[in-house]
RNA sequence: GCGCCUGUAGCUCAGGUGGAUAGAGCAACGGACUUCUAAUCCGUAGGUCGCAGGUUCGAAUCCUGCCAGGCGCGCCA
């Protein structure tokens, strides 16, 4: 895995360490050196600015630095064709054909695993997402945070984290009457009572067809009886549907949790007052004004917090501590939190929480998803949801598809805005990115597919023969190679910065290689030898475009 | 008022632990289908990286201030 770039990586650390041991940390793996693609070809395959980064510590200008380096450089493995100091002091490399095509090879020989690593050597995380109340549907807004939790979880997983993902159910609180209440409003305006909708409750249509539901299945029965009888009925019939509804929308937009965590569960295990005698024994928790507040200012919080009503009636906070001391308590390393970013206001807090619970600040992560705009042709669409009327991720997806959907999502920083026009989403068309590296994958198996119809049999390269790819020698099917030999190091990169947008990116780079390279070149000719090295050098191209989509959770189909 | 995020081409955005001439898509303009999928490709044009200082041999990137937009600032959840 990105094999040409660990060995290059390696060779600059061990020819960097003599030139200051002590300053280099001692050995080889302790040195920094930073390898990156040129935007020149005339730059090589690879550079690196390390030499500047010695000026200070060595006294030396770093032309004289980098012409020592390359003097104790000793390339072992013969994988450098020419290496150059160029400019104020870069260092760049030239690659030998000869080891692109065996980075090619090894990637061939284990299709599957390609990009895989053990980067989280087995360290148990939990990426907590999309977590909504269970009091409406999910809108557009949860898909986006949806598609982040569950790609990261799986780009985490290939990286060799062990991954649960979790969904925190909002079931218990003063929400949970209030919807219980507009479910009893809306079934007695059904049954043609004149109903004055009280403020601050949920208007939306979904209760009106849940008012239906409810009426199918209980009839006329509680048309007189008060509210407060059957106030928990109400709730729990609403609360209920609705989940199940989620869960129908997450199925359908491919998000599959290992398991659905309760809050009520929490209140009934007495959870949260251990949470806080556990805080309290440590010395963060005191009285005042008849209420019992955390002293998150220990921890960098700007003021402390209430955690426990002078009613006694603890807060959603402290709901929130105990749930996170759960969590740890399960044995998590690490504890991913993905929220909108209208929770930004409560980061500092959870984070004074996890300390104050024995517990490193950065063992919880959290990631804020800023907002979705949707936009239809340009033009803004109208949200609220206090009317009722925001659009639900169902409906986006009944009317663009997950694919397309789940790729527009991703192809932002989560920190960043995201406009998702629906036209654009919908277009089958270029300006539409999702079809671009789908149409890539389709025309490569069609080559395979021509290829077969023309009784080319093509036999995947097994690695006993390294000279069956010597026929790839233009520029542009060594940069391909060179592009798929840094899918690993992109998803170290997601993995790392738990940013999974780079992956979008990396396959429209990828795929805009093939293409072109595609209306350049043939791949099938009378050649035979080239025929076979170019449909390898396309099988690996099909193989690392299926293995990232597969992680974004959208298609790669064989036709289009 | 305080805090967090954002400001890069006409539009939407990458790049952000400082490094060579700042990238991509869309839109615009001009080209390429008797050939393995033209949902593609090739070319042209498009920039004071919000503004002003500072640090540095070197700043889109780091620091300070300002401006603009978004979002927060409950003993709500």
């Amino acid at each position: 895995m990105t094999w040409i770039r660990h060995r290059l990586t390696e060779m600059l650390a061990d020819a960097v360490l003599p030139l200051s041991p002590a300053v280099m940390g001692g050995s080889p793996e302790a040195v920094a050196v930073d390898l990156e693609i040129p935007s020149l070809a005339q730059h090589g395959d690879f550079a690196t600015n390390v030499a500047f980064a010695l000026t200070r510590q060595l006294r030396r200008s770093p032309r004289e630095i980098a012409a020592q380096i390359l003097n104790n450089l000793t390339d072992s493995n013969q994988i450098i064709h020419r290496v150059e100091i160029a400019g104020p002091g870069f260092i760049n490399f030239f690659i030998q054909p000869t080891a692109w095509h065996e980075a090619l090879l090894r990637l061939l020989q284990n299709p599957v695993a390609y990009g895989r690593q053990d980067l989280g050597k087995g360290r148990r995380i939990q990426v907590e997402f999309v977590s909504a109340n269970p009091t409406g549907p999910l809108h557009i807004g949860h898909g986006r945070g949806a598609a982040t939790g569950d790609v990261l979880a799986n780009i985490l997983a290939a990286c060799g984290f062990q991954v649960t993902r979790e969904y925190y159910i909002n079931d218990a609180g003063n929400q949970m009457d209030t919807l219980g209440r507009s479910l009893y409003y809306r079934y007695q305006e059904l049954l043609g009572e004149t109903i004055v909708f009280p403020e601050g409750h949920y208007q939306g249509e979904y209760l009106r067809e849940l008012a239906q539901e409810f009426h199918e299945q209980y009839g006329n029965r509680y048309r007189q009886t008060p509210l407060e009888e059957v106030l928990p009925l109400f709730t729990g019939f609403a609360s209920s549907h609705i989940l199940d509804g989620i869960k129908d929308d997450l199925n359908a937009f491919g998000v599959q949790f290992d398991h659905w965590f309760s809050e009520q569960s929490l209140h009934h295990a007495d959870a949260i007052h251990q949470t806080i005698e556990a805080m309290a024994a440590g010395g963060f928790v005191y009285d005042r004004e008849a209420a019992r507040w955390f002293r998150s200012t220990a921890f960098g919080d700007e003021k402390d917090r209430v955690v426990i009503r002078s009613n006694g009636v603890s807060t959603y906070f402290a709901a929130d501590l105990a749930y996170h001391r759960d969590k740890f308590q399960r044995g998590f390393d690490t504890v991913i939190d993905i929220w909108g970013a209208d929770h930004h206001g409560y980061v500092d807090r959870m984070l004074a929480g996890v300390q104050a619970l024995g517990r490193n600040r950065d063992d919880l992560r959290i990631i804020l998803v800023q907002l979705v705009n949707l936009l239809r042709g340009g033009k803004p669409v109208a949200m609220s949801t206090r009317a009722g009327e925001f659009v639900t991720l169902r409906e986006v997806l009944d009317e663009v598809g997950k694919d397309a959907a789940r790729f527009l999502f991703l192809t932002r920083r989560s920190d960043s805005q995201l406009d998702f026009d629906l036209e654009v989403a919908k277009s089958q068309s270029n300006d539409n990115p999702v079809f671009y590296v789908q149409y890539a994958h389709a025309r490569l198996c069609s080559i395979f597919e021509v290829a077969r119809e023309r009784g080319v049999p093509y036999l995947r390269p097994d690695g006993s023969d390294p000279s069956s790819l010597d026929r790839l020698t233009l520029p542009e099917e060594l940069a391909i190679i060179r592009l798929l030999d840094e899918y690993p190091q992109v998803l170290t990169k997601c993995a790392t910065t738990l940013e999974p947008h780079f992956i979008p990116y990396y396959l429209h780079e990828l795929v805009s290689l093939f293409h072109s390279y595609y209306n350049h070149n043939r791949i099938l000719s009378e050649d035979v030898a080239l025929t076979q090295a170019r449909l390898a050098m396309a099988d690996a191209v099909r193989i690392v475009i299926h293995n990232a989509m597969e992680l974004l959770g959208v298609s790669a189909p064989e036709k289009m």
